[in-house]
DNA sequence: CGCCAGATTGAACCCACTCAATACCGGTGG
DNA sequence: CCACCGGTATTGAGTGGGTTCAATCTGGCG
């Protein structure tokens, strides 16, 4: 059992003050906080496995995720279901729904957390640099769903779980949090849901990783052992 | 062979005005067309295979597409290759790429075609309704993007296909051409690269639809049979 | 005509899926 | 306290859809 206590759900409810979070964050998932953290903003707690909204809701609002983990996931007529992506502090939900009356997927939290519910409309017209901020997170989000598409498209399954673990570890660390200790908020299932995956390959590329001691594995907490091993391991292994 | 010059570069060449597609179309695609027609943009024509704009290129523009196919792709580091999407008249290259100083996609012209050159940053400053749509193009995009990924993970190779041309059948009906006849603009690799299959698992897929009586095909010239019968055996066929 | 990129089809293979059995773990109630 | 339970995770064995490799065919073009 790894120490990951300062990435639970308490932890993550404290504020940008705590010491557990750095005070400067320059990176870009604070900046939006920082711009909207004086406006009187309705603030939402919500525990783990309740909806933020449904798809078929009529739309309302962006929501700005301040703590916790949440998944955002799409559910097509005939029930086929793939989720979208896996948001934490900083990250935007609703963003697809922004020109629509309806939102057009789920987003469920995944943990105990708190979201910031921004008026879109009114705040792009009061803070241009909100509306420019904005367009660059729309961006943004498309090449990071063209990225996954190619990594989707390019790797085995074993190379998938490994990058998704190091992108997770790469968005904790930019919040602050270890980079190499991490604990999933997620089941296997849900990861395999979003790299295209069934929970039994998730757990035997687990399982591979940790026999290459690579990385270690117990239960959720994850720790990762050699970055670089990981890295040189998505590299070198042949993509059918 | 089927008579699909309505749909050939020349005739994606000749103006909206043409006998060929209809003088008012209501649907978004057009728009945006309209909404910069009278602006002096500057017109750049392509020929087949040639790139509007590379990865790693400064990043001037945004580009509307007015004429021809394009694909955008995405290559990483080590030589993946992965095409994002296949776009055409009222779609827009480069939109990943707005917030940044360079592409970070290659764009290229699957055919001859003619791109406008939209100097984004003036634009939306002079044209705040430009900005406006500019951000519902985006939300669109990420929708579109998300259930492609849905589509690739939830179904079989077959029902890959069918999605494909169907989804190519409607966005070339709302641009005014017929949807059941349609000529492909890319190769079976090009369509399984988008598709996440090789390319004979693609013109299998496409000789087993035709030995259903479904489509026909001839090369690269698509006559759609049975559309309702592509929707139901999308519904009925089991997805693992 | 010869060339070459693209398309088609067949046969063998393999990675991830499916099915199934077992282990684990936190919570709940007798 | 322990037994039970549902949800989750792990591991094994067998299957199958799509890939790989290879051969052939087509059509456009110099």
């Amino acid at each position: 059992m790894f120490d990951t206590t300062i990435q639970s759900a308490e932890a993550l409810l404290t504020p940008a003050q705590s010491v557990y979070a750095p005070l400067e964050v320059a990176s870009t998932p604070r900046d939006l906080e920082a711009m909207l953290k004086h406006l009187p903003l309705q603030r939402r707690k919500v525990n783990a496995k309740q909806y933020v909204f449904r798809a078929g809701q009529p739309r309302q609002s962006l929501f700005l995720v301040h703590a916790g983990f949440f998944k955002t996931c799409l559910i097509s007529e005939d029930g086929r279901e793939k989720i979208t992506g896996f948001r934490m502090r900083g990250d935007l939900l609703g963003l697809d729904s922004l020109d629509m009356p309806v939102y057009t997927c789920d987003a469920i939290a995944l943990d105990v957390g708190e979201v910031w519910e921004l008026p879109y409309a009114s705040l792009s017209e009061s803070l241009p640099e909100f509306h420019q901020r904005l367009t660059s997170i729309l961006a943004g989000e498309i090449r990071r769903d063209w990225s996954w598409m190619l990594a989707l498209a390019t790797l085995s399954a074993e190379q998938r779980v490994a990058t998704f673990l190091l992108d997770l570890a790469g968005r904790l660390e930019t919040l602050g949090f270890s980079a190499r200790r991490l604990t999933l908020r997620m089941t296997r299932a849900e990861i395999g849901n979003f790299l295209s995956l069934k929970l039994e390959t998730v757990t035997r590329a687990l399982s591979s990783l940790q026999a290459q001691g690579l990385i270690g594995v117990d239960g959720r907490d994850i720790r990762i052992e050699d970055t670089a091993g990981m890295r040189t391991a998505l590299a070198t292994q042949r993509y059918h």
